[in-house]
DNA sequence: GTGAAAGCGCTAACAA
DNA sequence: TTGTTAGCGCTTTCAC
C-alpha cells in the first residue's frame, strides 16, 4: 500500500503538499502539482478512506437498517435509497436481519460504532425504546415507516397506512363485497404489525355498519410462504370470504398461490388487494391490486431528511406521505 | 464522544491499560479491570471502530458488488451472505448499480479504498479486465457466477450454468416439445449475457438433432419488464412456441405474464422454464419450473473461499457446483 | 501489573 | 508556495 508519504518521498516534497495537491486545497505550483501527480500515478496510489474517515470524524456512509432484503419492497428501497445516496457523495451500508433475535439491534449497534454519519431505520422489529437503550449518542437517525405516528425525538417519514388500509377496504366495498377477509402480520409477540393498516379497512367497513368478522382474520409473518398457508386456512374454512385484504403484497401473492391450489378463481371467485406495491405485483397473474407506496418517493424524502439532520442536528421535522390506490385485475365485483 | 482516554482520566489510569481491559489482553488486576469497566459504563464508552481499522489494518467488513438488488436472485443471495458472515464475524458492504453506466467499477474501487477485508464480484457487468484496471493490490477477491470458466488470477465459485441450460432443454424436449422458443438477456454490447445456458440448451437440441430457430429467439435485458415485452413478441408472431427457456426466473416470470395477457394457459398452450430457482417463482400461478442454483449453497462456499483466500492470499481454488432441474407446474407434455 | 512512546494514514492549523 | 507540528482514537511493543 502505497501512502502519501511514499509520494512526498518520491516527489520530494511533504506530506502536506501531496496532501494539497490531492485534495486541491492550498495552492500548490502547478510544476509540484504535476510532479506529484504523476509520482501518485506511477505508485498507483490510491487514498486511504479509513484514515481520513478518522481525522474528518465523517465516513461519507448512510446506514439502513430493515428486516429481511427477501421482501421486493425493502430490496426496491434499498436499489433506490442507493442510487440517491450516490448522487449525494454518499455509500448506503445495509443491515437487514431475520426478525426474532437481537440481531438487528446489534447491527444497528455496529453501524454506529464504524460512525456512519446517519441511519434510516425501518421500524418494524427496533422499537424507539430499543433504539434509545442502544446510547448512540449524535448518530442522526430518520425513522421510516412506523406503523402509527408516535411522537419521536428524531426526524420521522410516514406513510399514512390508515389511509391505506382505509382505500383497500372501500375498494373492496364499493365492488358489493361484504363478507371482507384480512390476512395481516401478527409478530412475535402477538401485535398486530400493520395495526393501522387495520384500523383503516375497520373504519371502512364501519362507515357500511360493517365489523371485521374474526373469523375471517387470519395472521402470519410478512412472507409469502405465510401468506400461502394462512391464505389456505382462510379459503378452505365454511363461510370464506368474497374479497381479502392481505396488508402486504407478498402475503397476498402466497394468498393468490393458495386459491390457485384450491381452484378459486381471481377475481372471479375471490378479490385479492395487497399493499406495498412492490413491482413484481404488476406481473402476477392477475396483476394484483394494491395499496401504492411510493418507493421512488419515500426514498429521496428519506435520504433528503437524513443529509438534512446531518447538517442540521437540531431539527426534527416529520413528513407524512399519502397512499393511494393501484388497480389490477385481482379484484372485482362481487359476483352472485 | 467518549474515548478511551475519557475512560483511563475517570480510571486514574493510562490509556494502554484501558485498551488492554477492553480487549481482555494483557494482564491487568482485577480491581483496575473493575474500575475501567465500571467508568466505560458510567461514561457510556463505545469504541471507534474506524479507529481500530485503521492500526488494525482490517475492518472486518466483505464486499458485495453486483448487479440490481431488484432481483430477487441477488437479494436472496445477499441475505444469506450476510447472515453467514455475521456469524464469522463480519458485515457486508452490499453494493449494487444499475447496469451500463461505470457505477459499478466505482463502487468496487471504493470498496477497497475502504479497506473491505475482501470482496465477492457477482460478474455480470464487471469484467477480468477491469478489475485488473482498477488497480486493486492485495485486495482479496472472489469472482462468482462468471457464465463461462475461463483462466482467472483469483479464486472463482461457479455454477455448471451450461449444465443447467442442458437440462432444461432436455427437460422440455422429454416431454414431446419441439419448437423450443429462448428468452435471453442481451447486454449492452449485443453480448448474450448468458451464453452457457444458450450453449446447453442448443447441445441439448443436438442431441435430437434439432438447432435453435432464430425466429425463435428474443432477448431483453434481464428483468421481468423485459420478459414480459420480449415475451409478447415471442408469442404473437405466427408460428409460436409451444416451450420457452427463459435463461433467468425473472424473465420467465414477466414470459408469463404476457401469456396471461394472450389468454395462452400455462402449462396447456405453452411451457415454461426459468433459470435461478428464486423463491417467488414458486408462488406464481403455476408454479414456475426451473433449474435450481442452491444459493444457501453458493452463499456457505462463497464466503467460505473469501475467508480463506484472506487468510491464505496466494490460493487460488475453484469450485463448480451443479445446476439441477426443479420441477414445477409451468411446464407439461407437448398436446396434440 | 502498569505506563511511556510510537505509529496506523491522513488532514489542518500555523509558521516560515 | 511549502513545511512543521499536532492529532483523529486506537493498539502495540517494550520498559519499568
Amino acid at each position: 500500500m502505497t501512502t502519501i508519504y511514499d509520494i512526498a518521498r518520491a516527489a520530494g516534497v511533504t506530506a502536506t503538499t501531496v496532501s494539497n495537491v490531492l485534495s486541491g486545497k492550498g495552492s500548490v505550483s502547478s510544476a509540484t502539482r504535476a510532479r506529484v501527480m504523476q509520482c501518485a500515478e506511477e505508485l498507483k496510489y490510491s487514498p486511504n478512506l479509513v484514515a481520513r474517515s478518522l481525522i474528518k470524524g465523517r465516513t461519507g456512509v448512510l446506514g439502513l437498517v430493515f428486516p429481511s432484503i427477501d421482501n421486493p419492497f425493502y430490496a426496491e428501497i434499498t436499489a433506490a435509497m442507493e442510487r440517491l445516496a450516490y448522487q449525494a457523495g454518499f455509500r448506503i451500508f445495509v443491515s437487514t436481519f431475520s426478525n426474532g433475535d437481537q440481531t438487528g439491534q446489534k447491527m444497528l449497534k455496529d453501524l454506529a460504532l464504524r460512525r456512519v454519519d446517519g441511519v434510516i431505520i425501518f421500524s418494524a422489529a427496533i422499537s424507539l425504546e430499543i433504539i434509545q437503550s442502544l446510547s448512540l449518542p449524535h448518530l442522526p437517525i430518520i425513522y421510516c415507516l412506523e406503523e402509527e405516528m408516535q411522537p419521536c425525538p428524531f426526524p420521522t417519514l410516514f406513510y399514512d397506512f390508515f389511509q391505506g388500509g382505509k382505500l383497500a377496504g372501500e375498494h373492496l366495498l364499493s365492488s358489493g363485497h361484504r363478507h371482507i377477509g384480512l390476512l395481516t402480520d401478527i409478530g412475535d409477540q402477538g401485535q398486530y404489525c400493520h395495526i393501522a393498516r387495520v384500523k383503516g379497512l375497520q373504519a371502512a367497513l364501519a362507515a357500511y355498519n360493517l365489523t371485521l368478522d374474526s373469523r375471517l382474520i387470519k395472521n402470519g409473518r410478512s412472507d409469502v410462504e405465510a401468506g400461502k398457508s394462512a391464505g389456505y386456512e382462510l379459503l378452505t374454512q365454511p363461510d370464506r370470504p368474497s374479497a381479502v385484504f392481505a396488508t402486504n403484497d407478498m402475503m397476498a401473492i402466497g394468498l393468490m398461490a393458495a386459491a390457485w391450489e384450491l381452484n378459486i378463481q381471481i377475481p372471479r371467485d375471490l378479490s385479492v388487494i395487497g399493499f406495498d406495491s412492490i413491482s413484481i405485483g404488476r406481473y402476477t397473474t392477475p396483476p394484483l391490486t394494491t395499496i401504492k407506496i411510493d418507493i421512488e418517493m419515500l426514498a429521496t424524502e428519506a435520504i433528503n431528511l437524513l443529509l438534512h439532520h446531518i447538517d442540521h442536528p437540531s431539527s426534527s421535522q416529520s413528513i407524512v406521505l399519502p397512499a393511494t390506490l393501484l388497480e389490477g385485475a385481482s379484484t372485482g365485483p362481487h359476483l352472485l
